[in-house]
DNA sequence: AATGCGTTCAACCGCGCTCAA
DNA sequence: GTTGAGCGCGGTTGAACGCAT
């Protein structure tokens, strides 16, 4: 059975938007707000599709857009999470303020792409091209309590804490997979993530030393209450006065999967971690 | 100035997913 | 359980632009 048409097509205007097309669209949605894409053409009075519409507007219409260059910092962000996201495009612009998924994927292709190919490195898998090939082990399962399920089953995992929280059985490879998966909260992501070792990340420590004191909830309950707490305080206490056990664990993790351009760290000597890392540890928490 | 070629990026297309009927 | 509308996503296209010849 095919699929019907999304628009009109011969009743609607194709290729670059006018000025006029566009001070529409912005005004419609001021007005009346996103969404309903299907009838907004017709009620702004826009020869357009829908999709059409909607695209304009997230891809270059909305208000809190970031124009420009992409710096450095951003390049090594999209970098490191496109070796653990794929061609998730949408994902990675989530976790990037300002971006269009659209945009990260142009530069993507047309920057990025060539300067990894220049260093020899595969922008797909990560790993130089001349590397050996590993495979994720597919049946490789997770544990959770005294229950375990397959990768693709694991579909519900908060995001903050999970890493706390979970075991990871299977070759070394996949733990560091699952612990991005765990991280994102759904098992498509798992299923795309890309697979890492510690020759292709050196920066990236992999023994994530993962483990389950309790079962999972309960686990998972009594970090989220601890920081919440830990939260609050730390948005009460001029920095330096208040150091977390477990957000700093947190950080550490953080810091060594790469995410705060950090070198490897040691928990125990966590005093060491600077204010930017936890103040961006504290804020990224959603409590 | 004219032409060709490579690059960039806005926009389109088709598919898959979700959800209500 | 089935169907179809609506939406979002990733891949692709093509117009516009810059640069070299």
């Amino acid at each position: 059975m095919g699929r019907s048409p999304c628009c009109e097509k011969e009743h609607t205007n194709k290729g670059a938007w006018t000025k006029e097309e566009d001070e529409r669209l912005v005004n419609y949605i001021k007005q009346h707000g996103e969404g309903c894409w299907r009838s907004l053409p017709k009620a702004a009075g826009l020869l357009r599709c829908g999709k059409s519409c909607r695209l304009r507007w997230i891809n270059y219409l909305r208000p809190d857009l970031k124009r420009g260059n992409f710096t450095t910092e951003e390049e090594e962000f999209i970098i490191n999470l496109h070796s653990l996201l794929g061609n998730k495009w949408s994902l990675i612009a989530a976790r990037l303020p300002g971006r269009t998924d659209n945009e990260i994927k142009n530069y993507w292709n047309t920057h990025i792409k060539r300067k990894l190919l220049s260093r020899g490195i595969d922008p797909q898998t990560h790993r130089p091209f001349n590397s050996t090939k590993k495979t994720p082990n597919s049946n490789t399962k997770i544990s959770i309590g005294n229950q375990e399920k397959n990768l693709n089953q694991f579909s519900e995992i908060p995001q903050t804490f999970s890493l706390h929280s979970i075991n990871v059985s299977g070759d070394n490879l996949m733990k560091n997979s699952v612990s991005f998966k765990v991280r994102n909260d759904s098992a498509e992501e798992s299923n795309s993530s890309s697979v890492l070792s510690e020759e292709l990340h050196p920066q990236i420590n992999l023994e994530l030393s993962i483990s389950l004191q309790k079962s999972f909830e309960q686990s998972a309950i009594k970090l989220n209450d601890q920081l919440k707490q830990e939260k609050q305080q730390f948005e009460d206490q001029p920095f330096g006065t208040f150091m977390s056990p477990s957000a700093t664990q947190a950080a550490c993790l953080c810091y060594k999967l790469g995410f705060q351009n950090g070198n490897s760290c040691n928990c125990k000597s966590m005093k060491n971690v600077n204010t930017d890392d936890m103040q961006r540890y504290y804020r990224s928490l959603s409590l």
